[in-house]
DNA sequence: TTTCGACCAATTTGGTTTATTGGTCAAAGG
DNA sequence: CCTTTGACCAATAAACCAAATTGGTCGAAA
């Protein structure tokens, strides 16, 4: 992706480490860019030299680590063969992701009520990532005979939907702590939306 | 339901109704209870004869609306034979339903936002009516011979999936405006779940 | 049984002052 | 030319406080 220019620079990686650092610990709100400059050495000012806004800073260190975790889902997937392995994988592997980050980024809960915009780009950006790697599994499931036929507006809206689906089991394991998934119900889960529950 | 209790009394519905404009126009928070006293000619105190606490009235309001929401759903799906058929009503009713309510009651949006809290036993009882009804179509889809066997354990996490589904879809379609669904895709989706995408 | 007004504690509001913070800029270093 | 900096500013947030509201209680009246 064009968005790995963003470290291509030692010193804005510099910048994202600490503010990720920062970030992690103290949420959005209370890091201020004084925080973020004393934390690497530098003045305020310095950082405004490589980023417009403490937003935009947010916005990196988030991205950097989404497609961090996206570049191993789509590894994962791509090991598979079959349009329904894939589809499980994806499935259990991106459920298994946020399972791990509501641990580390307990955090941006608060940040994710209060300051939902901040969030805006980034997920629309992982939308259209997810739903493209669905589609993606969808047509190769067709050329396979594995999948039945649909036209484009069709994959495209169950694209949508399964992340619907996603997002919205990822948000409960995220924010309710009860809420648990082994991997056998994953598989289940994921087997189930391919398969339907025809007989 | 027991529910139907809260407006046995005469009274009772007076106040729950207009506590229900005084929501409806200006959100919970800025309804105060001698607005809604002033507003059925009684004193406040009046009111804490009849419910215990403001939030007890407002969940009053909210519950009597979905209760009359759940009925005309159950009664949908009551209409169809197959257990296709049903979940497809159940789908399509429901979110149409949360279209028409967008409109009504987007005033509860920031209620929603700021003050969640409210509505956790109203959103608690809603998720295990709907995930009932689920289970039920699938008893009679197995019954049938409509549906592939599933154990217990089995039918209550696809009911718990599929009403998460519904949910993500409902929240999209009440915060975001642009989102919109018509019919026939409403009828894709469901049919698609049911299904499977396999050929 | 039902209603009410007086009452209270707690929260909210409105307004002011002070401190902090995000962001700019011209100048200086390397 | 690229990078860094401290001084600076406008805007927001925090701290504070007094006054007004508000949720909820209670004894008494109807």
């Amino acid at each position: 992706m064009s968005n790995s220019q963003i470290v291509k620079d030692p010193i804005r990686e510099e910048i994202l480490n600490g503010a990720r650092e920062l970030f992690e610990r103290f949420g959005f709100k209370k890091t201020t860019m004084e925080d973020i400059a004393r934390q690497i050495g530098k003045s305020k000012s310095a950082l405004y030299y490589y980023y417009k806004t403490k937003e935009e800073i947010f916005e990196a260190v988030i991205l950097n680590d989404i497609e961090a975790s996206q570049a191993k889902v789509a590894d994962a997937v791509k090991k598979e063969s079959s349009a329904l392995s894939k589809f499980r994988v994806l499935f259990t592997s991106l459920l298994e992701d946020v399972k791990y980050k509501a641990n580390k980024f307990s955090i941006f809960k608060t940040d994710l009520y209060e300051n939902h915009f901040l969030f805006e780009n980034i997920v629309k950006k992982r939308d259209s990532y997810i739903e493209e790697l669905i589609k993606d599994i969808l047509i190769l499931g067709i050329s396979q005979q594995e999948v039945k036929m649909m036209n484009n507006a069709e994959m495209s809206l169950w694209a949508k939907m399964m992340n619907i689906t996603l997002k919205g089991t990822a948000n409960k394991i995220f924010l309710e702590d009860e809420f648990n998934l082994t991997n056998s119900q994953l598989v289940f889960i994921a087997d189930t939306y391919f398969n339907g529950v025809r007989s």
